[in-house]
DNA sequence: GGCCGACTGGAAATGATCTTCTCCTCATGG
DNA sequence: CCATGAGGAGAAGATCATTTCCAGTCGGCC
């Protein structure tokens, strides 16, 4: 097993390539269709959250708005929670690239940063106008049953925020003695949430005021303890 | 429906007290059966969790464990929900108590905050040893359905923190224009979502280290920006 | 053209759960 | 002793996710 992993070759050497590329040829027009197809389930799923609010559709809502069948999602998803993680990490892409796009405006290495945490912020709040209230329901969600997956998804918007950390720790700009690393995992876990958690709102008797992104970036850089 | 909220008091001033004192008698005994019903289930779902070390018990399981019957539960709860979130409030209240207790040999405001932040830390990490999976599990799923009810249950958490927050901070050891309100706030969902977050581990190529309850403190106490 | 196999739609079947309901029994208080 | 409400047993409803079946479809191949 350790050798001749799948079906690539049978004998070393073997198989010309006019071979494989037949193969290959007739294999493409069927992996664009999937591809198309999955990429249906995937928008009609993404209608329907920002739609109703929330991530608690079914699956058949996510088939009939497709227009497709629940035979044919199986067929190409594990299961609903691949469709989520699938969603979860697309939102969550899209968001890093506005987040690093936002923070790649500025010199000061941590005005980036503090741009950064404060438009995350701001992305991962709930409902800022039921644009995205993927994070505040599915990451929960997932971290109890899936956090290595959740892990994973987090893993690009994690890349810029270490590196934005680590300009600022270059510039002499990061306390001393502490990892841009750790902060960095430090930092955007608070920051994400703080903002699910103090979103949503809110008993009468309940004057939990939402906390401001300001106030996060405050927290996160300036810590509660005067030096 | 404003007054006469219940069978108190028909007319206001009438129903000699004789008269309310045979129905409170009355009353009691039943609601005392109630209540050991009540603790039962509580009893019984509490023994189940630890056992498995998840929440992901069926109403069924805590039915038969309790030796009491579908028709009591539904009689007794709104739901499995509620069930959950009391046992949810429980946990919490008594995780608050140990707190404050091991909070209250310390002098210094700041080293009683220290030490409950860091507690508070280890109580909610995943599996310390299969006693307490409860917040890792409950509180994130319930958050996102339930945030008014999960913010009840922290309030006295919430409290604790608050009040050592507001010592440090009439030792003039807070961050000048810091409220302490806020910052016990931030403080307490930053450490409880760090511990469940980081706690669950991880794939092979994955050296996400768990983070340390010292890490934790220096964070929420220092920030990360030098000064 | 005609055949073959992978892919599909459509819909019914499963299985797990939560929740409700019906039929009874029983202890308690009057 | 009787009326009453609580409680037990278990069937019945409801939702969903996930599977299975049954039949067409479509593209490529002989």
């Amino acid at each position: 097993m350790t050798q001749n992993t799948d079906a690539l070759v049978t004998v070393p050497g073997d198989e010309p390539t006019w071979k494989q590329r037949a193969v290959e040829r007739s294999t493409r027009a069927a992996k664009l269709r999937a591809e198309q197809r999955v990429q249906r389930f995937l928008d009609a799923a993404q209608l329907i959250i920002t739609e109703k609010g929330t991530t608690d559709f079914t699956v058949q809502e996510v088939v009939d708005r497709s227009r497709q069948s629940l035979r044919s999602f199986y067929q190409h998803f594990d299961g609903k929670h691949e469709l989520l993680l699938a969603l979860f990490e697309d939102a969550l892409r899209r968001s890093t690239d506005q987040i690093s796009a936002a923070a790649s405006g500025h010199d000061d290495p941590v005005d980036a940063l503090k741009t950064a945490v404060e438009l995350l912020f701001e992305l991962s709040r709930p409902d800022p106008s039921a644009k995205r209230p993927l994070f505040t329901d599915f990451a929960p969600r997932l971290m109890g049953s899936h956090p290595a997956e959740v892990r994973r998804a987090h893993a690009p918007l994690l890349e810029l925020l270490t590196s934005l950390t680590e300009e600022a720790s270059g510039a002499g700009r990061l306390r001393s003695g502490l990892s841009p690393q750790r902060a960095a995992a430090l930092t955007m876990e608070t920051v994400m949430f703080v903002a699910t958690s103090s979103g949503a709102p809110a008993a009468d008797d309940d004057e939990h005021e939402p906390a401001t992104a300001d106030e996060v970036w405050s927290f996160c850089s300036g810590g509660i303890i005067s030096a």
